[in-house]
DNA sequence: AAAGTGATTGTCT
DNA sequence: GACAATCACTTTC
């Protein structure tokens, strides 16, 4: 049984956010659980890494809980948007796993009571998420699996083929803007900027 | 289908 | 005052 230390800590964080992929993410609220297969996530590969927060060990008030334990939740906001992170490693080690979308498993109807869109475009992207499940930073700086917010190593679905590409968003950081660290579950239709013609409709790209 | 643009708001220098 | 780990909408092919 592995824990979910030994998960977040036992390799280097590029692995971490690839293991992710198929995992199963519930909130916990009181009209019942929302959850999703992870199905989109980036590395951010802390004091070397240009496009991380935490790039050159600069700790400002926003992301001081990257120097946190592994498991911690980090939240941060983008424009109107709330992006969900994971700290990987051990602490004082400020790396972390971005998570970019997820494909709705139960809590259908409250996801769409919190984000009014079809369900082909109600979590098939970060700041999508975050409002799908009604969060704002009120979980930032804490333990998942300790909270509302849970991390099923059990239940998960086995990916048929891992995507890789460049992270979305990074610009203008030399290498690290072309660093393959983002990871996608090929063919599922809850990924952010993917064409509809690549679309498994029969298996959403789980074995 | 892909590329471009504007909205909008906290954070940091 | 600049800028950002986004999103939704418009334009263009």
């Amino acid at each position: 049984m592995t824990t979910l230390t030994e998960f977040l800590t036992a390799r280097p964080t590029a692995a971490i956010a690839a293991a992710l992929l198929g995992k199963r993410l519930t909130l916990q609220t009181a009209a019942g659980p929302l959850s999703t297969w992870i199905t989109e996530t980036e590395a951010y590969l802390g004091v070397k890494d240009a496009g991380a927060h935490a790039y050159q060990n600069h700790q400002t008030p926003r992301n001081q809980v990257l120097w946190q334990a592994a498991g911690t939740i980090y939240v941060y906001q983008m424009r109107t948007w709330y992006l969900l992170n994971i700290v990987t490693q051990a602490a004082g080690t400020p790396e972390c796993v971005l998570i970019r979308a997820g494909e709705p498993i139960t809590g259908q109807t409250q996801m769409q009571q919190n984000r009014p869109v079809p369900l082909a475009r109600l979590t098939d992207g970060p700041g999508k998420l975050m409002q799908a499940f009604g969060l704002r930073k009120e979980l930032n700086g804490q333990r998942l699996n300790d909270g509302p917010l849970q991390l099923d190593l059990q239940a998960c679905q086995r990916v048929q083929e891992i995507g890789q590409t460049p992270r979305i968003g990074i610009n203008n950081k030399g290498s690290w803007s072309t660093a393959p660290l983002r990871y996608y579950v090929i063919g599922n239709p809850w990924v952010s900027k993917i064409a509809r013609s690549t679309i498994d409709q029969e298996h959403h790209g789980w074995t």
